[in-house]
DNA sequence: GCACGTTAAGTGCACCTGCAATCATCTGGA
DNA sequence: TCCAGATGATTGCAGGTGCACTTAACGTGC
């Protein structure tokens, strides 16, 4: 039964952390996001990182990269755009070089509710972070997230990118 | 529109981050347990997190704490308790001094079937790690994830319970 | 130029989830 | 004792997600 490696075992308590820690900190910002713009955890998160693409440089998405960066599937990443786009939220359109890729770029619209839901998602996670910090077993992971931001770059690094290895960069252009 | 406070864009970084090694691991370990084991990572945790009551007294759990364990809302905790108990894998009954509340209990089926699926888990939350580690930005958490179960008790600790704050604590008994 | 395999995006379907409403039970007060 | 408020579990319902499959387009070899 319990007859398990130790070390795996300590390392299944670290992922149960981790895993109760992000799970207590998407349902606070889910609910804030939700209630005051409508918006859900992972419509920010597409808006966001769609955003940062544009501001570095002209740097469009195509859809396949943009699952990889929200970590949905190609199919729910499909449905995602479809209703952010048909909220006016966004744009879609064909890639002149590749005509199977497609695009995606935050529209005026979505670029203002992101503005405008920014600082709603920073407080909630604050809160969140703030209300998890008290645990013990999630106070080391909490302090890590902290510094994740501040340690490397000065203010906003070069995103989540490079991804794990096995696959391709999330910032292609 | 990217005037915000620099201190709440890095927590964003950092959040940004954990989600993105959340949802790697939660999908590595996914796909291999439902391929050798036919549990979702959910069905998984709630065993492991039943199993461990079962372990150090008799705690059985009710479902509210269960739901705060696993972080679920009430009604997909008991769909979800309704299905492992279809599956034979656990039992439910009323808590006699409350008849409110309903205690849920690994079978002895479930504690096999968990016991089978642990070293699918391990491995596989060892591999998505690793594949993890190799991304500057996730690395810092990778550490703190490995470390997390290490650095406080010898083995298996008091479990991810003691809450944040404003709820109630996990293992009540 | 055409067939083959590969890759990107979208669709049908089944399943899981949260919210709101409901039922049963406990608790405190008149 | 009986009633109102609070709490635990469940259910109806709408919506999001993944898997398997389909369609469109690229690239290669003939």
């Amino acid at each position: 039964m319990t007859a398990t490696d130790p070390a795996l075992t300590a390392l299944a308590q670290g992922w149960c952390a981790l895993s109760l820690l992000h799970g207590r900190i998407e349902a606070h910002i889910e609910r804030a996001l939700q209630t005051k713009h409508g918006l859900s955890v992972r419509e920010y998160s597409l808006l966001n990182t769609l955003s940062r693409q544009h501001d570095g440089e002209g740097g469009h998405l195509q859809m396949k990269q943009v699952a990889d960066a929200v970590v949905l599937s190609q199919s729910a990443t499909t449905r995602l755009v479809t209703r952010l786009e048909d909220r006016g939220l966004l744009k879609r359109y064909l890639c002149p070089t590749d005509r199977r890729g497609i695009y995606t770029d935050v529209s005026e619209a979505g670029a203002r509710l992101l503005a405008e839901a920014r600082p709603t998602n920073d407080t909630a996670l604050r809160e969140a972070l703030d209300e998890a910090a008290k645990n013990p077993e999630l106070a080391p992971l909490v302090r890590a997230v902290e510094s994740a931001g501040t340690s490397g770059e000065p203010s906003h690094g070069p995103d989540e990118s490079s991804d794990a290895g096995a696959e391709q960069v999330i910032v292609p252009a």
